[in-house]
RNA sequence: GCACGAGUGGCAGAGUAGCUAUGCAACGGACUGCAGAUCCGUGUACCCGGGUGCAAAUCCCGGCUCGUGCUCCA
């Protein structure tokens, strides 16, 4: 298996190389301090997906993510309700993950807390000072980048100039002891009433860049495959990361590989709290489903912007309801058979590892998916089940396992068993409904056949004139 | 200003040199009393201008437009 996957420093879609049996994973996670969005779950699903890729390819991956469950934002969230910072942190990180379970993101093997990681971000820190990386200021313990210029810009190519002149106003307030305004905070020190932690230079919280460089050395040591994280935090996030762990360490590359997923905007707009635009979450699964908000948002790559719109949540509702309609029709998840013999669908599988090897083409993947969707739908109408059985096989392999849109088996198993009883219970009435339509119809008495179609969907049932007779299925489950 | 990315049919969105992307919508057809679901079929698509090639949406140069970032950020 050879996956190339764009890697964000060197700007070019890499070969993945990774020493050891395994390839490590970091990716930064949430800062609990308010519902997470749905930038947040594209994110999760991003890295969900490289994982899933390398497992079905039998490489095995330790995958970690963070929660960063301390900073002013949580601080800030505490105090305007009046609570202890660790209620509003344990609160959001609950909801996330019960998301994440709902978006069917595999658990990752570790989720780190930052507050569960304060001795060996201290230790780190201590390292720096040592080394003459890091000064200790009046507020706080900074990183000097004039330590080590060369690795400025290593993610976005900027240059020590550029931050300069454009960073603006906003210099004033990052930090009041800083000796130059690029400098970044390892350790804040804590003001009356702040939650603090004992550290050498005195109480205080880490600073937000130093935790990541913890984390991934407390898993992983002094280097890790595949770093990466929203495509926002290249800069100053894992540029800083870059900076400390390299000079603490002495070893680098930091990270083999960089990986950054793009964007989400809303109508066009980015997607902001000062716009009133934002989705969170629980509002997107509760609009349209969890599987369908993961189908949305894997339909285009990880790294390509997304519009979040109505259409969009259209298409992919639709497209979704398609895919499972068509499992369903064909018998459910018990029915899938081996697809090895079909050449139609071995070219789609084919296709299909193309695309996820060529930096994890998700859009292929789904074009392919509803090809073999349409074939399925066929071979449904047609009666061919053994056709019928192997797409079943090759959706639950590709849409289930690799691409996670696929509901569990008890999923379809309770939806099967409801309709059936829902069937058996209604089954009387709608026998002697579609007899008095069927004498209706023959008498050309459209109205009153159209009135009793309606009481049917009243029932949720569909039916469909065929040239065998009038048939029926119980749709609304 | 600087950096990074993007400009494909009505819409969303693949495709990095030659062969149908895919889906939605539209239109035509099968089935139907009519619909619905499903299936089959149809459509001058590649921002502009140069260049290289037998051949360019795809590579090179120049331009235009848009998005994002520049220490809150997934």
């Amino acid at each position: 298996m050879t996956l190339r996957l764009y890697d964000t420093a060197s700007r070019r879609k890499r070969e993945i190389s990774y020493s050891g049996d395994e390839i490590t994973i970091y990716a930064c996670g949430i800062t609990p301090y308010s519902p997470s969005h749905i930038g947040h779950a594209r994110q999760a699903i991003a890295f969900d997906t490289l994982v899933r890729w390398l497992n079905f390819n039998q490489i095995d991956t330790r995958y970690v993510t963070n929660f960063t469950d301390i900073s002013d934002t949580i601080i800030d969230a505490a105090k305007e309700e009046g609570v202890d910072f660790t209620e509003i942190s344990n609160r959001h990180i609950d909801s996330y993950v019960e998301s994440m379970k709902a978006l069917n993101v595999r658990k990752a093997d570790a989720y780190p807390r930052v507050t569960e990681s304060i001795e060996s971000i201290i230790s780190m820190i201590e390292k720096l000072v040592d080394k003459g990386n890091a000064y200790v200021a009046d507020d706080g313990v900074y990183f000097e980048i004039d330590t080590a210029p060369e690795k400025y810009g290593a993610l976005t190519g900027q240059t020590l100039e550029m931050v300069r002149s454009g960073a603006g106003g906003r210099v004033d307030k990052t930090g009041l002891g800083k000796r130059d305004h690029r400098d970044f905070a390892l350790w804040k020190f804590a003001k009356p009433d702040e939650p603090s932690w004992e550290s050498p230079y005195g109480a205080g919280r880490p600073g937000w860049h130093i935790e990541c460089s913890a984390m991934v050395f407390d898993h992983f040591g002094e280097q890790v495959d595949i770093h990466g994280g929203g495509s926002d935090l290249m800069f100053p996030h894992h540029e800083a990361e870059i900076f400390q762990s390299e000079c603490c360490h002495g070893i680098k590359p930091f990270a083999r590989h960089w990986m950054h997923n793009g964007m989400i905007n809303i109508d066009g707009e980015k997607m902001s709290k000062s716009l009133g635009n934002f989705w969170t979450i629980t509002e997107a699964i509760d609009a349209v489903g969890a599987l369908v908000l993961r189908y949305a948002l894997i339909n285009a790559p990880y790294r390509q912007p997304i519009d979040f719109n109505q259409v969009l949540l259209d298409d992919a509702k639709k497209n979704h309801a398609r895919l499972i309609g068509a499992i369903m029709e064909a018998g459910g998840p018990t029915t899938a058979a081996s697809w090895g013999g079909n050449d139609i669908l071995t070219e789609a599988e084919k296709k299909l590892v193309s695309g996820m090897n060529d930096d994890l083409n998700t859009r292929v993947a789904i074009a392919e998916t509803q090809s073999v969707v349409r074939i399925l739908n066929r071979a449904n109408s047609a009666g061919d089940e053994s056709l019928s059985n192997s797409c079943v096989g090759w959706l639950l392999e590709f849409a289930g396992n690799v691409l996670g849109i696929i509901p569990d088996s008890d999923f379809f198993a309770n939806k099967m068993a409801e309709r059936d009883s829902k069937i058996s219970s209604i089954m009387d009435e709608v026998k002697a409904l579609i007899e008095k339509r069927d004498i209706a119809r023959s008498t050309k008495n459209w109205a009153e056949a159209d009135n009793i179609r309606d009481q049917l969907l009243g029932l949720g049932v569909s039916i469909q004139d065929t040239p065998d007779g009038t048939k029926w299925d119980y749709s609304e489950v």
